[in-house]
DNA sequence: GTTTGCGCTCC
DNA sequence: GGAGCGCAAAC
């Protein structure tokens, strides 16, 4: 169980009333930063404390991994800077009963943060370039029982919001996005909405390069679902929508499992599990047994979408 | 006035 | 690559 402490910047009220945190992948300049890399780490469950403003206002729990996902639209013009593709960990919050003024805490607080990647510099203002830090418990407690919010993280998170009801609200603006689209032809339109649900021309051109599920050996066709490798909400145009090479015919909880990132493949073939499923689930699914089917390598032009999909969907 | 953003420097 | 500083900008 890890403990995390978020600074907010200007996105704080699209944050809590949205139900998540989201940062860009990279810094603007490209480079890696440890508080947005910590979003891939926090997993359901684990407690954050929303700090904003100088004060803290709310405190959440992780309630599922973090997913690639554009920057939402309601941040607008704010973050104009930011690179827009980043990760979205979805968070249920809560509003502590008194907000408590970070003044009233730093000297206490402050020798309990970590000496890198604090969320507060060593005069107790709020670190600039951090975002999202990891704290240990000690600090975690301290806070919490300062301000009598233990018991608020007790409750079951198990009905809180899933990255799916995410991925669903950004699937469907981007479908009313391409309905309005006066560049795309009637049939065009028609068919990368097909697609979404892996019917259509895409499910066909899929089926024409692959014959099987890779995990279960599944062949029967009515039981197949046609699935992204590189997610449909995500592809850059039309023709990484419905190219048969940006997708594999699996099993139906083996394409619920692939889409989550619980399973991606090597370029040879090879199925690779998350360490963020149990070995035990993976056998109640029947997805561990032996033997697989045979792996078979990608052909080249299956594998800069397999690459996408273990460096952005795949559950590190 | 208070908090955040950005560019710069230092190690 | 991370931290700290000063100043500008935003609220």
């Amino acid at each position: 169980m890890r403990y995390w402490w978020v600074n907010h910047s200007k996105t704080y009220r699209q944050e809590i009333d949205g139900g998540y945190i989201w940062s860009p992948k990279r810094e603007s300049n490209g480079t890696r930063s440890q508080f947005y890399d910590n979003l891939r780490i926090a997993a359901p469950g684990e407690p954050i404390i929303s700090y904003a403003k100088g004060n803290i206002i709310d405190i959440g729990r992780v309630s599922d991994f973090s997913f690639t996902a554009m920057k939402p639209t309601e941040f607008g013009g704010t973050g104009k800077n930011w690179n827009p593709e980043g990760w979205l960990l979805p968070v249920s919050w809560s509003r502590v009963a008194k907000p408590i003024r970070i003044d009233s805490l730093i000297l206490g607080l402050r020798p309990l943060l970590p000496e890198k990647y604090s969320p507060f510099d060593r005069t107790g203002r709020g670190a600039q370039k951090a975002y999202l830090t990891e704290i240990s418990k000690i600090a975690f407690d301290f806070v919490s029982s300062s301000s009598g919010f233990d018991k608020m993280l007790e409750n079951d998170f198990i009905n809180e919001t899933r990255s799916d009801e995410f991925v669903v609200k950004e699937e469907n603006k981007l479908e009313h996005d391409l309905e309005c689209d006066e560049s795309l032809s009637t049939t065009e339109r028609y068919q990368l909405i097909l697609a979404r649900k892996g019917q259509g021309i895409f499910r066909k051109n899929v089926a024409s390069i692959e014959s099987m599920c890779r995990i279960t050996a599944l062949k029967t066709p009515t039981l197949l679902i046609a699935s992204h490798i590189k997610p449909w909400r995500l592809c850059s145009n039309s023709l990484e929508r419905l190219d048969g090479n940006n997708g594999l015919l699996l099993a139906p909880h083996a394409d619920l499992l692939f889409d989550r990132g619980y399973i991606s493949f090597d370029n040879d073939g090879t199925p690779i599990f998350s360490g963020k499923i149990s070995e035990n689930d993976l056998m109640l699914l029947g997805l561990k047994r032996t033997p697989l089917a045979p792996p078979l390598a990608f052909s080249p032009k299956q594998i800069p979408y397999l690459d996408y999909h273990r460096s952005c969907v795949f559950l590190l």
